[in-house]
DNA sequence: CGAAGCTTTGCGAACGTTCCCGCGAGCGTC
DNA sequence: GACGCTCGCGGGAACGTTCGCAAAGCTTCG
């Protein structure tokens, strides 16, 4: 049916060893010889067979990312630069989503884990001991999760809720409520408490809740028993219930509350009022996670310590925040 | 490095061909000898590697699925789903966007083609020419794209702009704007225009632009002067840019005009009033479109014409439609 | 009791590729 | 001018699996 490597050497007069070599090492073969095998594999519509391939022990180019939730909209953006990304180096990303669920994970995992030569687990719900496992199978690249002698990219929150900190204490902030749903990312480094004490700023923490509309909802109500005069929520979801019910509750944004959220999804540009948050560049994430996961997998750095490296963030001001009311 | 099929065989004490059988037909081999292997295959860790199975000429058990673009808001519950849907049936699938370019999308195809069963794609930019070509050499489902002989599945508005008309009809508007960047699916059946004309309603059409929240913003400095009460937005986001431009001119919605969106994306369900949209569910959609193309794969329905099939849509109110103004 | 049919299992070829080895030609060195 | 080295290429085994074919065992029935 499809046209086989086999075709094209005899297409172009050579044998299958050196249509395979002009095709994988091509300085290997006299520029001339090359040049008829790629034109005998054109006309004929020549791709190779990658089930072939890896096979016979070559990878087989794809990455796998899995991840907690596609539907969770911080996440698109990040898929779609992987792919780009991963696209230009040859190879291709195969996604799938945990659902935060230890079983559907391993589930997911086992699917996917022979079909790619690495994979990236964000966030992963699996035991440590279950990781190092698994890391001695495949390469391995794990995303705010920490396990010694795994590689590691780390999303560090510090200087965007630092900047949040300075941009609400510059417009006159003194009382604030963190609407908290635990994030990994917030575990190591300063903590937001430290950082907005650090300015002055007092800050109170609710929860920790789910991450949902509903939880932002909630804790809305909760701001004027605090006679706090800014919120800063979990991830933007949470933030548009906070400015939901502010509205529904008549409180003027940023009029008389400001409200910040994390990780700039669509939804903060698009919301009433365009909503300040915190931002980390879905780019460079992608960028660096899967340079680190392709450099694992050719086996760079195989001695010294596991790489971590870690992606930041920073501010990014909209209409949801200003002038603190007097 | 990894168990292969031989290890299973030698540890159960039956030859490699019944390992093979008892994965792939277990009905064939006596149910004794089938938990001997299975438990041999548990022991060892044993998986079928999915290269030499599909080289050997079983299929890649993926699904490609190839979509405009990750990122818009649409698409992530509908990839979530037919992961879902597809895995319960022994598939993977994997996504790849085309950037709704078609040189984008051809070299995503090259790149996928090989690595899957069948592919489905949305809202082609294909010519019918290479489509007709490309569903020669391997099962193919088209979604919002009509190309006879191929099958296919339609998203059909017509019921959901129904139920909008008859909405905004029964509170009393008479004047409607549809702001509109050329949705595929309604270039078929009853046109909105015919849809809300028939129960007295007048509409006029905006645009087309291009489906931006940009274009709402836009749209909606037009309303005043059409002595509209009502907007229909080409989809969520578009009526996001409505929504957020009516907030700064300081007309209310609902109070003076409605605003409805198509796709029911989570931004519907989180703005602030939130929207009353046009439900296209992801579940079903995911559902259809899978089956589809798995039965296509299965070579069912090999004589007869190419199926088609249809879902539906349905409108969801809430806060950002009610009475028109008097 | 034996032939015929069915079920259960084993043997071995084939899938398309990569890569190790070996061969011959050309070239530089002493 | 013989030797060794490099360079370009061909031969063929191997990767792990599926599946057609056939052998062996069992049942059934005349």
């Amino acid at each position: 049916m499809a046209v086989t490597i086999r075709e094209v050497a005899s297409a172009a007069g050579v044998s299958v060893s050196t249509v395979s070599r002009a095709f994988v090492s091509p300085e290997q073969v006299q520029a001339a010889t090359r040049q008829r095998i790629m034109e005998a594999a054109a006309k004929l519509g020549y791709a190779p067979n990658p089930a072939a391939r890896s096979l016979r022990g070559a990878g087989t180019n794809s990455l796998g990312l899995i991840i907690p939730d596609i539907a969770n909209p911080f996440f698109p953006p990040i898929v779609k630069a992987m792919q780009a990304r991963a696209r230009r180096q040859g190879y291709t990303v195969l996604v799938a989503d945990s659902d935060e669920r230890e079983a559907d994970e391993l589930e997911t995992i086992a699917a996917v884990s022979k079909k790619v030569d690495g994979l990236i687990l964000w966030a992963s719900t699996l035991s440590e001991e279950r990781l190092r496992e698994l890391t001695g199978q495949m390469p391995l690249v794990l995303v705010n999760r920490h396990v010694p002698g795994i590689p590691e990219l780390h999303i560090s929150l510090e200087a965007g809720i630092h900047q949040a900190a300075e941009h609400l204490r510059a417009y006159g902030h003194r009382r604030c409520v963190f609407v908290n749903a635990s994030r990994a990312e917030l575990s190591r480094g300063k903590s937001i408490q430290e950082s907005f004490e650090a300015l002055d700023l007092s800050l109170v923490e609710l929860g920790p809740y789910e991450p949902r509309f509903e939880t932002g909802v909630h804790a809305a109500t909760l701001v004027a028993a605090h006679e706090a005069t800014a919120v800063v929520a979990h991830n933007d979801l949470v933030a548009l219930g906070v400015l939901h019910q502010l509205a529904k509750l008549g409180v003027s944004v940023p009029d008389q509350v400001s409200v910040i959220g994390i990780d700039d999804t669509l939804l903060a540009s698009v919301s009433t009022p365009s909503l300040s948050t915190i931002r980390i560049d879905p780019e460079e994430l992608a960028r660096q996670a899967s340079d680190l996961l392709i450099d694992t997998i050719a086996g760079k750095g195989g001695d010294g310590p596991a790489p971590l490296v870690e992606v930041g963030s920073r501010l990014v001001p909209r209409a949801s925040t200003g002038p603190a009311p007097r």
